[in-house]
DNA sequence: CGTCAATAGTAGGATGTCCAACTATCTGGC
DNA sequence: GCCAGATAGTTGGACATCCTACTATTGACG
């Protein structure tokens, strides 16, 4: 049970953290990650489909945290090109700008890990590591 | 960033799995933990804010899960005997019989850690415990 | 080639969390 | 004693998450 709690706790803290740093650029720790996401793919664009498997959220976490960007001007929803059904978020010139502005946010805080160490983290990551395989997140 | 993601999804994963045993229970983790910290308490009963330091939770959440399991018939709002601004939540029979139950599922489901095996759980108490450090919540 | 199950996304409703603001009560310094 | 500031809890609003149910479209099998 203490390693439950643990991981609970430390979800909270890193968590809080991170919301707190990218509140001045109005943006939230899913919101980061899904911008990011779609900023790593080499077209800037991804099916929310896709999105919500690599994030591993609900489908419809996904267009709630789409529906946020998009209001903000960060992305923009696009056609799939061949699939009628899918659509495609698509980062904007904007989204790119302030993503960037964040992460450096979050490279100063090191993620949420605040003072922590290089070490510990890398020992948290493999620890963790345990959890997720058995869950198969993670092979 | 490894670190940060892998408490993330570690914490989707172990509380997932927790809800889901706690269904049958008409429980969730944050009603819980807020029942088993009143029937661990002498007399049981605690002050809503003193719940509120222990789980590092919001008041206002407190209130929500207190309304939720008072709305159950788990627990019931009595008042302070000395403080009139202070209420108590005391658990009732009925409370403790439904924590007995759902603590037996969450020992089986070992607390959400699933088949991941006693010593890395240890291991991940003790390196989260250095984040945990870092923001007060333990010393 | 037509029907029907599977897939992509969204809408509505529930829960949990936080913050800001409010009421009621307590407490300490003058 | 009294009044200002602290403390306890609630209310209303914002976000993120999930589930169920729905529409639109695709694809596969007879």
């Amino acid at each position: 049970m203490a390693a439950a709690t643990s991981i609970t706790r430390a979800h909270q803290i890193v968590l809080g953290r991170i919301n707190q740093a990218l509140l001045p650029f109005d943006l939230t720790f899913s919101r980061y990650e899904a911008l990011a996401l779609i900023s790593f793919s080499r077209s800037g664009a991804l099916p929310l489909g896709k999105m919500g498997e690599r994030l591993q959220v609900h489908p419809t976490s996904v267009t709630n945290t789409i529906d946020r960007l998009e209001a903000d001007g960060l992305v923009r929803r696009v056609a799939h090109p061949t699939d009628r059904r899918a659509t495609l978020a698509k980062i904007t010139a904007q989204g790119r700008l302030r993503l960037e502005k964040a992460t450096q946010s979050m490279v100063e805080i090191r993620f949420g890990l605040g003072e922590v160490p290089e070490e510990p983290t890398v020992q948290i990551a493999n620890t963790l590591a345990e959890v997720r395989r058995s869950a198969g997140d993670i092979s």
